[in-house]
DNA sequence: CACGCTATTGCAACTCGTTGCATCAAGGAC
DNA sequence: GTCCTTGATGCAACGAGTTGCAATAGCGTG
């Protein structure tokens, strides 16, 4: 999926933030770092874990704060996962949504073309118009659908007794 | 929203939790007489709240375990907010999901039939079965598309023209 | 280069949920 | 009715995030 693109979305993200009137910090620098160095998606803490690994006086409220920062300038954005918890990812060259299994928590991506249609749908419809980094689908993967017996009525939960 | 359907999912809770060899309390009855009062969506702090009015010896723990066990047994099913916290509902007639517009918070519900293709595609395509009443789907509602100016950086994607 | 405005930081306190554990009690067996 | 198994409860401690606030420090100005 590294098509085109030749900016990465962490490019002049000084500059960035200066035409907006916001700093340039060196918590920032350390955040952008890390991001920098990530693939796929990480959690707040774990980002707040690996700043502390370059800046060990990293604090907690300045990544959150930061993270907003940057996604609100693009250079990130966030779901969330099965439990709720953030998940972040920098902004790829392809955008999508995830598909997270509630069985086995497998997180597959979904490429903003195969939702395409009801993205379409949802914007002539209702005006509505989805942000598809933000979508998070829960439900059962292929292969936890064909082996979890037909016991469950939802597939709601993980586990369960029901003897 | 309410058509045919003749037993309400709060039919013969302590029966059905039984027979899963689970057992009925009277923290459980509290819980589910707050349920039964309830329409629309919750969260899980409000349920807690609304078990302390009529029982106010109530402990959010046992709460949070209850709602997994009503979950598990098709009782209620619970999506996730704008913020990831846990947006729980009773099981509607018309399984539905949300569309949550990121900036004014607002919370339509997406009727199932709404997103069948999209959800057919999924299992055809990929063996992937969404579980629809998880699904909340986040973007910009109809009013705040046509309102919106560039005013707020909050909707990532679709806008942010990054000068 | 010094100045001043205000964005940013770090801390502490707080909210929402989750989890380990010892104790309690539902409810089936006899 | 009594016993006994094991599910349920309450508590306390914890993890993820958020927020108010006073102190700090970018960075545009003059």
């Amino acid at each position: 999926m590294t098509r085109g693109r030749q900016a990465p979305p962490w490019d002049r993200v000084p500059e960035r933030l200066r035409q907006r009137g916001l700093r340039w910090t060196l918590q920032r620098a350390t955040l952008l770092t890390v991001l920098e160095a990530t693939e796929g998606h990480v959690t707040g803490s774990q980002l707040v874990e690996k700043c502390r690994e370059i800046e060990p006086a990293t604090t907690p409220s300045t990544v959150y704060r930061t993270l907003d920062v940057l996604e609100s300038i693009g250079v990130i954005s966030h779901s969330h996962g099965l439990d709720g918890r953030e998940e972040y990812h920098v902004q790829a060259d392809v955008q999508h949504g995830h598909l997270v299994c509630s069985i086995c928590g497998s997180d597959e991506d979904l490429p903003a073309d195969e939702a395409s249609a009801f993205v379409a749908a949802l914007r002539r419809d209702r005006g509505f118009s989805v942000q598809i980094d933000h979508l998070t689908v829960t439900g059962r993967c292929g292969a936890c659908s064909r082996t979890a017996r037909g016991t469950m009525p939802a597939p709601s939960m993980t586990a369960v007794p029901a003897d």
